[in-house]
DNA sequence: ATAGGGTTAG
């Protein structure tokens, strides 16, 4: 394959080769793990509940009432099974309930409790629902107690999980040290524990680990089409196309074959840095020299893409070409046309788009809709935005957080703070509390429509929720209020930020600038009337 | 869930 010609004066495009030519790859120490102290809180309160939702999945031909006495029956004299522990954990959503069942399985017998025999597929399950949930000392207590466990050694794949975990969380150091402890599990490592690390380390955008982690993977197996496919991305992220095709090259020389995935991140990587021409020809070489077809996820890559320089009708003929591949049309596809329609003011097409999708039995999504409502949004069109909110719930499809900051951001930009402010209110009552965004989307708001004293009780309650507002933010509400000399606005201000550990030095410095040059107002003022 | 796609935001 023909390489594009190569661009220089890139700091990154050293990576590749930075990569392949690095030497020694030393183990981090070993830091033990954090234990927090198991919780002992009574568990009779959820686990009628836990079963009873067992039982009606079992299709159970006893009536309602009857079921009802079933539960009880199990809970007061049938102790949990390992193999029913389980069923139990993987019903249970709630991460902290389903954390405290497993450390206490049968608490309502009275007798010293025997040694609970817990299955592998039960720590795995608990494992991934803590990580999921960030619950990392609660997750570490039971890495801890698998560790003891004689009766079996852990399957890798468990503590590939739990690097991504860290990775998602962005703490690269927790990542290692649990590559570093697996072999305390008595678990083997393998190329595919050292390619969740690696990926850990790139989510982490730690590259220079990585680089050490790679030039080191030798100890635990052959790189794979896995391990190049991570590189390529790192350094498509790092906009070092000449990097990523040089991995390209590098897996094809040492004899491993590039997979669809190699492709999709390729075509990505091109399609992220406005290549679309190499990005297209990409995805006619994949099938003319490698004999692989693309897929919808390489077909949505190249259709945003496309949009994204304004090539509408092209995305729409890879859309029909897909329809002659018959590759399958999904929400990802329609939700990306959706968008770009609106954006370009085409969006009395949108309503064929959804016609269409209904056609091939593709529903919309949380995605379409959010697609939806931001296209209304932007035209400052809020009773069409705040239907399809509506509209989505009705049809059983969840808002996320994202199609409510959304809303939010187009009222306070059509000047309806009031209306912004409840709709964060009422976004807990629908099932999806506000996050960092939502505040920060108000907070900002009202400080451009000076509603100074509103934006002051909002801060309040965002550090109250461990939320941090931009420092741009802060430093511009701080302004406005040293302007107007409105000191107990000031103050309260300064107050909220100390207590959420929120004061930049920026901020202090705005802050003792404005307090002095007051000061010394007040005294030239004093020695004026002194002098008079 | 060892690697890849779509909506927003800052």
């Amino acid at each position: 394959m023909r390489k594009p010609p190569k661009t220089i004066g890139r700091e990154e495009t050293s990576f590749a080769l930075s990569l392949i030519v690095s030497f020694g790859y030393s183990n981090g120490d070993s830091v033990p793990f954090q234990l927090s102290q198991p919780l002992t809180v009574p568990l009779r309160y959820f686990y009628p509940n836990s079963l009873c939702s067992q039982s009606m999945n079992d299709k159970s031909r006893h009536s309602t009432g009857q079921r009802k006495t079933n539960c009880i029956q199990m809970k007061t004299h049938k102790p949990i099974s390992p193999f029913r522990l389980s069923s139990l954990l993987r019903l249970q959503k709630d991460p902290k309930l389903a954390f405290q069942l497993f450390l206490n399985p049968n608490p309502s017998s009275s007798k010293p409790p025997k040694p609970f025999r817990y299955s592998l597929l039960s720590y795995d399950l608990i494992i991934s629902k803590l990580g999921r949930a960030k619950m990392f000392d609660e997750m570490e207590e039971i890495l801890h107690q698998l560790k003891q466990e004689t009766r079996f050694a852990p399957h890798e794949v468990i503590f590939c999980n739990v690097i991504s975990f860290y990775g998602r969380a962005r703490l690269p150091d927790r990542a290692f040290q649990v590559f570093d402890k697996i072999p305390s599990f008595r678990c083997k490592r393998t190329v595919k524990s050292a390619n969740s690390l690696l990926d850990a380390l790139l989510k982490c955008r730690e590259f220079e680990k990585m680089a050490e982690v790679f030039v080191g993977i030798g100890n635990y197996g052959s790189p794979d089409a896995c391990t190049f496919n991570i590189l390529i991305h790192a350094a498509c992220l790092c906009g070092d196309l000449d990097a990523a095709w040089d991995v390209f090259d590098e897996m094809q020389k040492r004899g491993v074959k590039p997979n669809v995935v190699t492709f999709g991140t390729m075509i990505y990587g091109l399609s992220l840095n406005f290549k679309l021409k190499e990005a297209l020809r990409l995805k006619e070489d994949m099938v003319r020299v490698y004999m692989i077809s693309p897929n919808a996820s390489i077909y949505a890559t190249l259709i945003k893409g496309l949009c994204g320089v304004g090539e509408l009708n092209w995305a729409f003929k890879l859309k029909e070409e897909m329809v002659t591949n018959k590759v399958k049309l999904d929400s990802a596809i329609y939700s990306t046309l959706i968008s770009a329609l609106f954006k370009h003011g085409r969006k009395e097409e949108v309503s064929d788009i959804l016609g269409e999708m209904e056609e091939n039995g593709c529903k919309p999504d949380t995605v379409t809709y959010n697609a939806m409502i931001n296209g209304h949004c932007q035209e400052n069109d809020l009773e069409s935005a705040q239907r399809l909110l509506d509209e989505m719930m009705a049809k059983g499809c969840k808002p996320d957080v994202i199609s409510f900051n959304t809303i939010i951001r187009g009222l306070c930009k059509e000047g309806k703070w009031d209306k912004a402010k409840d709709l964060l209110e009422d976004m807990p009552r629908r099932g999806c509390p506000p996050d960092v965004v939502s505040y920060r989307i108000l907070f900002d708001g009202l400080c451009e429509m000076l509603q100074l004293k509103e934006a002051t009780s909002i801060l309040d309650e965002m550090i109250f929720k461990g939320h941090v507002p931009r420092t741009e933010s802060i430093n511009k509400l701080v302004d406005r209020l040293c302007q107007g000399c409105n000191m107990e606005l000031l103050w309260m201000v300064l107050k909220s930020l100390g207590r959420g550990n929120g004061m930049t030095v920026d901020t202090w410095a705005r802050v003792v600038a404005f307090v002095c040059k007051e000061k010394l107002s007040e005294a030239s003022n004093l020695i004026d009337s002194l002098i008079s």
